[in-house]
DNA sequence: GCGCACATCTGAACGTTGTCAAGATGAACT
DNA sequence: AGTTCATCTTGACAACGTTCAGATGTGCGC
């Protein structure tokens, strides 16, 4: 046997089955749907039995944790891609904004597995809100920027919040049938996402007294 | 035997076999959870055999969508009530978001089968969408009493998509624990989920150009 | 009132799933 | 070499969604 020698004290007998089963999990995901997702499939796709996974998650809820955590690692690179590509500070936080909408709206399955894990665990992973360059931070940074230096720590973790709210609600809700006609109207899918996200200020204005 | 007296051309050997499913899933699914739902569940709690559903629902994927029917026309409810408790018309607005997402709050589960379904339909049910006092036309409407008569009915439409999704984002992540402090600092829960909305203008006010 | 047709429910079955316990397998360390 | 231990397999279990053949009762035409 020519194992592809360990390089770390990771590999036993397949190699690296945790790395494995992710992979196959995304595979299956993006193939078929998240309803398609069982853990003997995976397995199977994996090439090994079905209790195999149980040595490396205790659970098909930490699977699927797993695969989130990587999912939202994408998001956090998407995200940071969309920033440094903004033309200008004023269109970062929209290039934000849309950029979450369309990674959701490319990995459908991936984006649904990640929003359940939040939901089961009632938090986002820890590191997209915690860490120095998280998503979070992001997001508060790019708002910061673009002109909300007056604001008091309050307003701004208040704002960070809002806009994270709306791009999920934006990114569960922006492939429903009944928005084809705004789309369509609006010429485009990037048009509907930036209106809907400029509108959210129109919305907002009507509010509080 | 003495059966409640066939009011409609509905009940034969059971009753109304359909509502005391449909309750019988509400009970479960209050009790425990969405992950807990199962269909022969449901048949047990309504003393029936695993099979009897199935003349009633052609899937269980049509049991919930029924489920979630009612949790919507609920919600309307709620919407209604609220708009019409509010204090004044810059309050109505406010008002509206803050039912929203107390709703889903108060019925994690319930609101947990709807948002499911409308996702696997790609579309929020159209009785939602497009009747006169739907949901969605309260809002619309409600922006408009606020004072957005000048807005095109583009602006307004895209305004109440972006009510909506801001709303379902802060519905579905209100509970999240990374946001306890926010909560605390506030004053509690009211307080910041009518400081996310407010913010939503902040947040917008810095984008396009 | 009788019998027919049909909607409704039951019982048993099939394939699939998540999970577990007991044993086989092979790598690393002594 | 032999021991230890993580790893993987085999086989089993309960629960699930779903289907089908058959029992059961309801309503309708006669």
């Amino acid at each position: 046997m020519n194992k592809p020698a360990p390089v770390e004290s990771r590999p036993y007998h397949h190699g690296d089955l945790r790395r494995a089963l992710i992979e196959a999990a995304r595979r299956i995901l993006e193939a078929d749907g998240p309803a398609a997702l069982s853990l003997r499939g995976v397995a199977r796709e994996a090439g090994v039995s079905p209790a195999a996974p149980y040595h490396h998650f205790k659970d098909k809820g930490e699977l699927l944790d797993a695969v989130a955590h990587e999912g939202f690692e994408a998001l956090a690179v998407a995200l940071k891609d969309a920033k440094s590509k903004a033309v200008d500070v004023k269109d970062a936080m929209a290039s934000l904004g849309v950029a979450y909408v369309k990674f959701a709206g490319a990995n459908p399955a991936l984006y649904r597995v990640m929003s359940d894990c939040s939901r089961d665990k009632d938090a986002m992973p820890d590191h997209l809100h915690d860490d120095e360059d998280s998503a979070y931070c992001t997001v508060r940074n790019t708002l910061v920027q673009a002109g909300l230096e007056g604001a008091t720590p309050l307003d701004l973790e208040l704002a960070t919040v809002a806009a994270w709210c709306a791009a999920h609600g934006l990114a569960e809700m922006s492939g429903f049938r009944q928005f084809e006609g705004l789309k369509k109207e609006l010429g485009g899918e990037d048009a509907f996402l930036r209106g809907v996200l400029e509108h959210l200020g129109m919305f907002a204005k009507v509010m509080k007294g």
